[in-house]
Formats: structure tokens, C-alpha cells, sequence
DNA sequence: GTTGTGACATCGC
DNA sequence: CGCGATGCCACAA
């Protein structure tokens, strides 16, 4: 039986969000406030409080995910990665899976933002 | 038991 | 579009 049978806390939410970031195709990108708002909020938690700290949550169990999520594809909602030791390995990986950045070292969601959908990337049509 | 901080989001200017 | 301020939960010291 997996660990889902723990007690309603912040753990399972951890799995669910390491699942969910695993879901994540490559050459997408998803932010904490995204993954947050698609997770189900855990039981006995209020929705404003979930939505105040579900995205810090998440971030939580960035911190302490696994070697096999891909927690480089999980950024903020200003399409930024946040700063912590390793960003810049983060920008390269995504690079290396065919996310580019702009000039002030942003990833333009409108591209490589991940609807949740299996669909892949829509071609740049803005030129 | 208290204090401080965190891999964020949202609103206002 | 960018910056500042606010909100709120869990964990560590």
C-alpha cells in the first residue's frame, strides 16, 4: 500500500504534488499557484488559507521532493525561477528541454505554461 | 511555548 | 510591466 494512508495532513499533499509535478510533460512548465489551485485542498483546510499558503506548500515539498521529480519544471507565477541555490542548474535543464527564457530571464507561460492538457507546445505564432 | 522564516499569489499604485 | 505590502500554515531553532 503506498503512504497515501497516512492521516489527512501535509504529507499526502506533499505525494500529490510530487505526482502531479511527475505529470508535468517535458518542455513545459507549471507554476506553485497552478499545481496549488489543480490539487484538491486537504481536509480541515480552510480554501482561503489553502489558497494564502498552497502555493508555499508546494514549494515545501519542492524542497524535499525526490530525485525523480522533475521539480525544475515547477516556477513562480511570474514565470521566474525562484531564487535558490541550483536556479541556474534549473535554467539549464529547461533550456535543455526546449524552454527558452527572455531577456530578463523569464519563460513566457503563454508558450511553455502547462495547461494540465497532454497537448504539446503551441508553436510561437507571435512572430 | 514563542519567534522567525519560507522554491508564492494577489491587489494597488 | 514593475515594485511594495499583505495573508496565512507548517516547521525548525
Amino acid at each position: 500500500m503506498p503512504a497515501f494512508t497516512s492521516p489527512p495532513n501535509v504529507q499526502q499533499f506533499q505525494s500529490l504534488v510530487w505526482d502531479l509535478v511527475r505529470r508535468i510533460p517535458r518542455g513545459r512548465v507549471a507554476t506553485y499557484g497552478q499545481i496549488a489551485l489543480m490539487l484538491p485542498p486537504p481536509p480541515g483546510v480552510d480554501v482561503e488559507a489553502y489558497r494564502a499558503f498552497g502555493p508555499r506548500w508546494v514549494g515545501g515539498a519542492m524542497a524535499n521532493c525526490p530525485d525523480d521529480v522533475p521539480w525544475q519544471r515547477v516556477i513562480n507565477s511570474k514565470g521566474e525561477i525562484s531564487p535558490r541555490p541550483g536556479a541556474g542548474r534549473q535554467r539549464e535543464l529547461l533550456e535543455e528541454e526546449g524552454v527558452l527564457f527572455n531577456e530578463k530571464d523569464r519563460v513566457d507561460l503563454k508558450k511553455f505554461g502547462w495547461t494540465g492538457s497532454d497537448e504539446e507546445p503551441k508553436q510561437p505564432s507571435l512572430f
